[in-house]
DNA sequence: CGGATACCTGAATCACTATTCATGTTTTGT
DNA sequence: ACAAAACATGAATAGTGATTCAGGTATCCG
């Protein structure tokens, strides 16, 4: 039976666990993750995790809520100030791209999940979209941006950025210097794309624009 | 050791297999896949199975290969006649849709392959692009599109593809009546956001209103 | 028929690892 | 100091499933 910790002691060992799973899971993926590889990585025995994991599972869907929260406030962080919807989007992006050259056991994860934990993957897509939509749908009706499905473009944005993240960045890890953030002219050839999709149409006006 | 078949006998054999195994790694996945259900649902003993392949990653390697070369296909063929790009691509995304409910294990199988067959997944995705881009380029340099960057467009619309069909074909599968298909207006507004995206900038005409 | 070739069988082997639990160790409160 | 409470240990258990192999069966040919 798992249980929550007790004192501190407890909560960082808990801590080292989950953070050790997160670089096994990303390393080998959730099958061929080993609990025996997870606790070492943590510096603890083997029982030790099951005083605190219900098993192998657990850890896996508290790992994609935990990454999907931080990525969600990190890219809410980085739109806050953006004056309008391009902006917003521009900023975003890049957050996100930031976000997956951090932490690119987040994708390998959740692309895991379709039979790993069809739920957790579910929530994670559902999550963003959520905010995603309504922010689409309100510069849609103010003008900000064409007249588009909010929801379908929720998740055609949502598309592109995994996929420009899985091809630049996921399959770029030369193991060179640090990280290896997104080529600047990539990501701003997407930023490109993503404008000309959602930029507004251009006035019919025959004489005078409208502001 | 595993060897060609040498007889129609035998050909019809590792067929039956080779189609065993994708409805078992389509509903349960690589890793939970077993050669004992892949045998029986193929109506022979596991021995058999050695008969005709390596072992588990052989098979799940030629399944992908197979699958990717099927589905250019069909994307070739319903490209053939369209009359420019932006007809192309609506061509193509139906077809990809259609190939999509078809065969929902190729998706399936394409996100597992991560782990379990990177190059797998870089030869599924290379190919594609690979045609994907050069179309672009010439249609871009024709004037038929915007003058976008062709290899990042090309990921792109793919990264859209792929999640459109994830949540409105794969995420549907109701077990209701046959094969359900991606609903038109969802269809519509993917088709829309594309072409804003690549549709050539409107001429930026002083007086007159373009047609 | 005899025997060569191709095909097929499935119990036995082998390697692997998630999870349990009986037993320590450390910390905390008084 | 001392007993709970909390935390930690890791050998043993138990279940899995891929792969092998010693022996069949079907088919064809001269």
């Amino acid at each position: 039976m798992s249980s929550a910790p007790r004192t501190a002691r407890g909560r960082r060992t808990r801590e080292r666990i989950l953070e050790s799973a997160l670089k096994e899971f990303g390393k080998v993926g959730y099958h061929d993750a080993s609990i025996v590889r997870i606790t070492e990585g943590a510096g603890v025995a083997m029982g030790t995790f099951y005083l605190y994991f219900e098993g192998k599972l657990e850890v896996f869907n508290e790992l994609v809520e935990d990454l999907n929260r931080r990525m969600r406030h990190r890219m809410t962080q980085a739109i806050a100030e953006a004056p309008d919807r391009l902006a917003a989007e521009r900023a975003g992006f890049r957050a996100f791209f930031e976000f997956t050259t951090e932490y690119p056991q987040l994708y390998r994860i959740i692309r895991q999940a379709e039979f790993v934990s069809p739920d957790a993957m579910h929530l994670h897509y559902g999550r963003i979209v959520e905010g995603y939509r309504r922010a689409l749908a309100t510069a849609s009706h103010d003008g900000e941006i064409a007249p588009i499905d909010p929801e379908v473009a929720a998740w055609a944005l949502m598309g592109i950025g995994e996929i420009i993240g899985m091809r630049w960045i996921l399959w770029q890890e030369k193991g060179d210097d640090g990280a290896p953030p997104i080529p600047e002219d990539v990501f701003e050839h997407t930023m490109d794309f993503i404008t000309r999709a959602l930029r507004p149409d251009a006035p019919v006006a025959p004489v005078e624009t409208q502001e």
